[in-house]
Parts: C-alpha cells; structure tokens; sequence
DNA sequence: GTCTATATTACGATAGAC
DNA sequence: GTCTATCGTAATATAGAC
C-alpha cells in the first residue's frame, strides 16, 4: 500500500533530514534556511509538514528518549542478580544508541534553552536516576567493588557509552555487539569484585 | 601592583563570565544581549573589550587546549613503562579538566560552524591521536591486554574523561585526585593484562 | 569605560499564488 | 505540496555623546 515514487516528504522523513543537520551544525546553529537547503524544498514548505524549528526537535528527542526507556523496561524483566541487570541496560543502551545515533546524538546535546528541551533533560535525568538505582543494587548485593561511589560509578559508566555519539558511525568495521562487548568488559572488569 | 578596586572589566573577567553562559545556553544559543546582562555592562560596551563573541570563544578554547597540551609535554618527561604514562595523562587530564572546566566544558562541544571552532576540533584531534600513541605503545609493551583495540579503548577511557565535564561542579564533595583516581582505577583494571 | 541610539543583516514564521 | 514575497523580530556590530 506504499506509493512507489517517494519523492515528497513526510514530518518523519524531513525529520530525518533536519536531525543531521541539528547534529553537524547544532539545533540553535541550524536556521530554517540550512534545513530548507539540505531537505533542497524552500522554508515555507517546511512549515507545510511541520509546525517549525521545535516541533523537529520534540520529535527527535522523543523517538530517542522512548528507545531508552523501553530498555529499562525490559531490563526490569530481567531475572536473576542486579549485576547481571547492570550489564543488560549497559549492552541494550549501547544497541539504542546505535540503532537510532542521530537522535540519541541530538538529546545528548539539549541544553535546556526551551521547554522541550528542558523537558528532555528531566527525562534523560528519571533514566539516570533509574539505571544509579540498578548500580546500587548490585552493589548491596556485593558484587560491586565496595570502595567504589556508586552514584560516580554510574556517571563514568554512562558517560563512556554516551561518548559513542561523538565518534561511532555506522559499519567503519565496528558492529553495536563489538561496541557493547568493548564497553561491559572494559566497565565491568573494573567494578566487580570477584576478578577473572 | 594590583589595583584593590576591581570594579571594571578586562578581556580575562569579562571571558569568565562569557564562558560560564555559554556553558549554560550553548555558543549559538547565547546572544550579545544575554552577555551584556550577565555582565552588567551595555552590549556596546563588551565590544570595548573584545571585538565580538568569537574572540570571546578563541580565548577560551586556547585556555583549554594550553592546559591539554601541557598535560603532552609533562606526559612525554615522565620515566618508565608506557602504561605509567597512560596513567599520568589521563590523571593529569582530569585535573586539568576540573581546574579548567568551564573553558574545557566549552572546547568539548564545539561543532565546527566557524573558522575558530574548526580550528579547535583539529587540535583536539592532535590531543587524541598523541594519546593513542601512548595506549598503543602501553600495549605493545604487554601491559595492556592483548583482546581489545586501542583505538576503541582509547576513545572509551577519553570519552569518560570527557564526561566529567557534564555533571562535575566544585566541590560537592568530590576531589580531582579522587577522581582521578576512580577514572584510573576503572580503566585500567579493564585494561591491564595482569590482575590485582 | 560606559552609555543610548541605530545601521544592517539574519531569523522564524506567514500570506497567498499556482 | 511547493513556491515567491514579505512581515515582524532579534541578532551582531557601530557611531558618537558623556
């Protein structure tokens, strides 16, 4: 039931035009002029699809944000230790982020100008607070190392994987599986207690 | 020789308050405007001490990549095995970060829209590169373990690093050795080949 | 060194034709 | 759905008084 010509655009596949340049030029560094130049459609047709500049952004984060909470929702499925959990929402995030870069990319970035971006950043800080409360789990279950701050234990851990949007583009000959594997081993080797 | 009234600003005051709004509201999201009332000075009086907001965002970018690339020169004189050194810089990077962070805050999310910011981005580049030559020589030594790319590595220890700059402030209880010292230690005991 | 006023350009968004 | 033309505002920066 899909038309064959794809030539005309939808909010969803202007949205992915827009999303690319936010994350090259930086949503306020981006004028309804550079989209319109990228999506090669004049500014008012923009405004045909979409509402403006922020309605592009709500968008985006959105998609991002609901990547990221379906996987704390399956990691509540998880059965067994908390560490185990642990390793599970660090592996899922890694595959999030990957499978939908550009947008985690962009909610990474939100600095809180608006009110959907400072309704981003609430949400992205209820994700934290929920994956600091699986941390801490596993660690009154001892299989963190004791002498390690949980809550700064989390920041590292989530900061590393959140650095992947600054560099990882698909297939340069690293698959999200490689990523997550290099990530676990590297954070978890150094937070648990028992060594192999 | 210092006067003891201090009410007037110079290009160095007048940049500390600059930096610490365009932290808060991006580069691009800041306008001479919202400097002129964080300063409590008249825009046209901020152009009496600089000549416009991207001198503004040179000096600051230069303070921070000064202070990286003097961690290099000390990291270059240190005695040893490579690791040590891996372990100084990243230390040594830490402390430069917190005692520089909002001009380090800065430098790390800038995107490349004008000719200074170009110019940061590729001397970050060199800060990176002169690092994973440090990894890879640890590496080559046997001091790293023989499983994981250096490269990746090297972007996952500096993209925590790095991630400091998102959440730290001064003291909330939290040092900079204490820092460094939970960086290092989660790092290397994911990279080192023989264990603790 | 700081101000008020203003020149000039760029921006987000709309009007209305096709 | 897309366009050209344009409105109103906000941006960077300058002029010139004090």
């Amino acid at each position: 039931m899909t038309t064959a010509k794809r030539d005309t655009y939808t909010p969803e596949t202007l949205l992915s035009v827009a999303v690319q340049v936010f994350n090259e030029r930086g949503y306020d560094g981006t004028s309804m002029e550079h989209l319109s130049k990228a999506a090669g459609i004049s500014k008012s047709s923009i405004y045909h699809h979409v509402a403006g500049k922020e309605e592009l952004l709500q968008r985006a984060v959105s998609r991002a944000l609901d990547g990221l909470f379906a996987v704390l929702e399956e990691t509540g499925a998880v059965r067994g230790r908390a560490v185990e959990r642990v390793e599970y929402v660090t592996r899922r995030t890694v595959e999030v982020l990957v499978a939908e870069l550009p947008y985690v990319t962009l909610l990474l970035r939100v600095r809180g100008n608006t009110r959907t971006e400072r309704w981003a950043l609430e949400r992205r800080r209820e994700f934290d607070h929920q994956v600091a409360e699986l941390l801490k789990a596993a660690a009154a279950d001892g299989d963190l190392r004791a002498d390690v701050d949980i809550r700064l234990a989390t920041r590292l851990l989530f900061g590393m994987v959140n650095s992947l949007v600054e560099w990882y583009r698909p297939h340069p000959g690293t698959t999200a599986d490689q990523l997550a594997d290099a990530v676990v081993h590297m954070a978890l080797d150094g937070l648990r207690t028992v060594r192999g």
